[in-house]
RNA sequence: GGCUAGGUGGCAGAGUGGUUAUGCAGCGGCCUGCAAAGCCGUGGACGCCGGUUCGAUUCCGACCCUAGCCUCCA
């Protein structure tokens, strides 16, 4: 069974043919550790953890590199604001990251190379474009010159003419081009900076992940994946800087972008100001819960996020975990199946088509809570199970979810009050009953009962 | 202005040239002391106008509308 993704170099659905089965290769551009990843930013970081995880199923060896740009002007803004070394800033902003994107079960790439580790390699990829004609030095900075490079714009659609007449930006004047961007530019004193020929400066942003790429993937790799918005420029720069100084062999052989998270239809940005924090969504809301509504729509989509649709997402969960529930306490244990469903198996491999692959787990769910008996239960639970780990559902136990975290005492008082209530309901009591039942649901408890047995669950968690 | 994506039932969201994905909500039923949960059943859709076709939501063209990129941004 084949895999396809959508190209965005070619505008269509491709089959995926890795020039070495026995090393895949995939780069996707990381955070920027200057402040708490928002939802956005959490979604390259979900999707294209899932595709590293579908591959790691086909292939034997699938290395994932995603970077963390450590220098940037951002990082060296919210240093001085604060008045603690960059260091201080791009540390702890990785951390929170690491931890963020755990929450909602992204794992941690194979590889997370940082950029200030590769000043060397930068320094050598720049000589490199300048030996070759493809970069000038100006007033201390390098600048990549843009018309040297014919094929540049293909992936964007753009063209470098149309780009100068419409340029609103201001030019400086040591450019060649308007289009041209920088690879090397000087630093002063306070902010970071490396020798180079060049004098004390840094790199551009555009550099990193070329060099990044080349150092732990090698001149060509399979799949660079990103957000829409970094199609122009910085995808269009990537490719301009790695073919040029690698003889004009390709970069990228599969370019993947995921749509944007939106609010109230409007792109998630910085500049808007309607950012939503993983961090602060964390606080109200199980990681899973945030993963499963990033995964319904497909990647390329924009998804419209808002309190109502995490409200559907988390009660969906509640239901699939209640199926498990159910029927781990009838027929359970059970054990994952090695390999996920062949249905569901495919609706990913058909260019990581998560609402399909949701639906299905939503048909295996239902077949689970239909089984009659203990061998149709473990059958179908097996490959429930294996559906969800690959897909990064399920992560908790039941009894987890629905606890919501409650403590030991408070479990211990609710069992008493639950206790309290089905005493009464066998001396058919159903006044005091209901009472309690009431006295726990202002404590935000619901209560179920079947097959005899009462079972609580927090209301929102 | 140039470029790139979209417009599907109450909402979200896949998909398809002809046989009604899926989830949430609704309705009916089973179960229940009553609920809740679960299960079963059920109604409801393809922006607008032309064209191609035996037949189009699906292909082609025009139009309208929306979002994004062209400036840091996933």
């Amino acid at each position: 069974m084949t895999i396809r993704l959508y190209n965005t170099l070619a505008r269509e659905k491709q089959e995926f043919v890795p020039q070495d089965p026995e090393r895949v290769t995939m780069y996707v551009c990381g955070p920027t550790v200057y402040n708490y990843a928002h939802i956005g930013n959490a979604r390259p970081a979900v999707i294209f953890d899932l595709l590293h995880r579908l591959l790691s199923l086909h292939y034997p060896a699938v290395v994932y590199a995603r970077n963390i740009t450590d220098v940037d002007d951002k990082i060296n803004e919210a240093a001085a604001k604060l008045g603690v070394p960059i260091s201080e800033i791009s540390k702890k902003y990785t951390d929170a990251y690491h931890a963020d994107m755990n929450a909602i079960g992204a794992a941690l790439p194979s590889i997370e190379p940082r950029a200030t580790d590769h000043i060397t390699q930068m320094i050598s990829m720049i000589q490199r474009l300048i030996d070759s004609g493809h970069a000038y030095e100006a007033e201390g900075h390098v600048l990549f010159d843009i018309g040297s490079f014919e094929k540049y714009g293909a992936l964007s659609g753009r063209d470098a003419r149309e780009m100068i007449a419409g340029s609103r930006v201001e030019v400086a004047p040591f450019k060649r081009n308007p289009g041209d961007f920088v690879l090397w530019k000087p630093s002063v004193d306070p902010l970071p900076g490396w020798e180079s020929p060049w004098g004390w400066g840094r790199p551009g942003w555009h550099l990193e992940c070329s060099v990044m790429a080349e150092t732990h993937l090698g001149k060509t790799i399979d799949i660079h994946g990103g957000g829409q918005d970094l199609i122009f420029p910085h995808h269009e720069n990537e490719i301009a800087q790695s073919v040029c100084s690698h003889e004009g062999h390709p970069f990228a052989r599969y370019w993947m972008h995921n749509g944007f998270v939106t609010v109230e239809k409007r792109k998630m940005s910085k500049s808007l100001g309607n950012t939503l924090v993983v961090h602060q969504l964390l606080k109200e809301n199980a990681g899973e819960t945030l993963r499963y509504l990033l995964l319904s729509a497909h990647y390329r989509q924009p998804l419209d996020w808002s309190g109502k649709e995490l409200e559907r997402a988390k009660r969906t969960l509640d239901r699939l975990y209640g199926v498990l529930r159910n029927a781990s306490e009838s027929y359970g244990p059970f054990t994952a199946n090695e390999r996920p469903g062949e249905a569901f198996l495919d609706a990913l491999r058909d260019d990581l088509n998560t609402p399909v692959a949701l639906a299905e787990f939503n048909r295996v769910a239902r077949q689970l809570a239909n089984a009659s008996n203990a061998e149709e239960a473990r059958a179908v639970a097996g490959e429930l199970l294996a559906d969800a780990q690959l897909i990064g559902l399920f992560q908790s136990t039941p009894e987890e979810w629905f606890s919501g975290g409650a403590s030991n005492d408070e479990s211990q008082e609710i069992e008493a009050l639950i206790e309290k209530r089905n005493k009464a309901r066998a001396d058919r009591d159903f006044t005091t009953a209901d009472a309690v039942r009431d006295q726990l649901t202002a404590m935000g408890i619901l209560l179920e009962d079947a097959d005899g047995v009462t079972r609580w669950r927090r209301k929102d968690s």
